[in-house]
DNA sequence: TGACTATTTCGCACATTAGCGAAATACTTA
DNA sequence: TAAGTATTTCGCTAATGTGCGAAATAGTCA
C-alpha cells in the first residue's frame, strides 16, 4: 500500500531513534525482526488495542524503520532496517557479549 | 564521579533507545562519538541551556549510554556503547551505502 | 575560610505523546 | 450491492517529557 510520505530524509538517525523511543515500538521490531507479520500479530504482541498499535506502526513507518504492503484485506509490515533488529539484538545480550560492547557489537 | 545508579539491568534496548529518543540527546552521542567532552563542549553543541543538558545527560547516563568521570572542576561524559555511535553513522549515511542498509548495516 | 567555577537538582509552565473507543475506510465475498 | 473483516483516522483525556531560571553542590585556588 504505501501513503504519501512526507518528504524528510528517509532513515534519519533522529527520525529513527525518535520513532524506536517507545517500548511498544522496540517489542513491534522486535516481532518484525522473526519476519512479517499482519498488525494482528503485532496487536497480540504488544497487548494494546488496535487503534494505538496502528499508530505506533505508522510511526515507524514515516521514520522509515518498517515498510507495510496490503495483501488482500490484511496489512502486512516487515522490517525496513535490518541493522535495527540487529542493533536491538545485540543490546538485549550485553552479558553474554561483554568484549563485543566495548568493541561495537561486532558490528565491522 | 558516577553516582548511585538505578539498579535496572543495564544496556537494555528499550532503555537505550528511550534515551536516545530525543534530538538533543542524539546530538550528544554524535559529539562523544568523536571523544570525550566536558559538560562546556556539549552545552555549546546542542544549543540549550545547561541545566537541560546536564538533564539530558543523566538520561544518557541512567541508560547505560554514556560514562561521567569528575576531573578537577569538570565532568567529562564518554561512550560507553561504542556500537551506539556506529549505528547512528550508519543510518546517516543511508544513500551513500544503499546494499549495507539492506543487508544490516554492515554490520555482521 | 571565602570567592569562584562547573555542574546538578528543583519546581514550574508548556508541549508532546499515549491510549482509548467510535467512526471512517478499504477490500472481499456472498 | 450488502455485509463482514481488517485497519486506520479522529477527538479526547491523562500522562510524560522539555526547557528554563534559581538555588544547591562540589572542587579549586587565593
Amino acid at each position: 500500500m504505501s501513503k504519501p510520505r512526507k518528504p524528510k530524509p528517509a532513515y534519519q538517525a533522529d527520525a529513527v531513534f525518535k520513532a524506536l523511543g517507545h517500548p511498544a515500538r522496540v517489542t513491534i521490531i522486535r516481532e518484525l525482526s522473526a519476519g512479517e507479520c499482519c498488525v494482528c500479530d503485532l496487536v497480540e504482541a504488544v497487548g494494546l488495542g488496535w487503534s494505538t498499535v496502528s499508530r505506533h506502526l505508522s510511526v515507524l513507518r514515516d521514520a522509515g524503520v518498517i515498510l507495510d504492503e496490503k495483501r488482500g484485506v490484511q496489512v502486512f509490515y516487515r522490517l525496513q532496517l535490518p541493522c535495527v533488529s540487529r542493533f536491538i539484538a545485540c543490546l538485549d545480550q550485553p552479558s553474554a557479549f561483554p568484549d563485543l560492547m566495548t568493541e561495537g557489537c561486532g558490528c565491522k
